[in-house]
DNA sequence: GCTTTACGTAAAGTTAACTTTACTATAAAA
DNA sequence: TTTTATAGTAAAGTTAACTTTACGTAAAGC
């Protein structure tokens, strides 16, 4: 699975920080999303294309048959 | 968070045992989404989604300010 | 009656999403 | 040169998503 939260972060001009503040996740968080760590919770994702004014499916492209966790 | 899963799931005439199989979950998963016990996934979510023609948006309603978890 | 089908509950286990804390690196700015 | 801001790693803990197994129930068909 890939994302483009780093992308969406830079282009409103924010940090980990602010990004985590917001969301109010910590900046651990954020900083193991954009790596590729792990994959949010739905409701993560949901906030986060909230915020970044997308859906969800723009903000992470899945690829052919992922496994669950 | 409401989910239409069951509603979609009659739609295609599917049951809870077939919808299990075709993800690749257990029946007790479906049965718990399905009677709003967890949230799934954001990988099951997606995979529900997909099978269902419909974006994650469409599949899952989001009620102002959940919790993470 | 008995069997099958579909849905449901309960309980115990695994794993990964997320937290918290502490420490490191680097570039810019004072 | 020292400080500040931003990004990063590491490690240990909590919680919830998901699994597995076993059992319960009600309707439909034989």
């Amino acid at each position: 699975m890939k994302t483009f939260i780093r992308e969406k972060r830079n282009e409103k001009n924010m940090t980990q920080e602010e990004l985590s503040k917001v969301l109010k996740v910590s900046r651990q968080t954020i900083i193991s999303l954009e790596k590729g760590k792990y994959k949010p919770s739905l409701i993560l994702a949901h906030k986060l294309a909230q915020l970044f004014d997308c859906s969800i499916e723009d903000l992470f492209i899945f690829e052919g048959d992922e496994n669950l966790e």
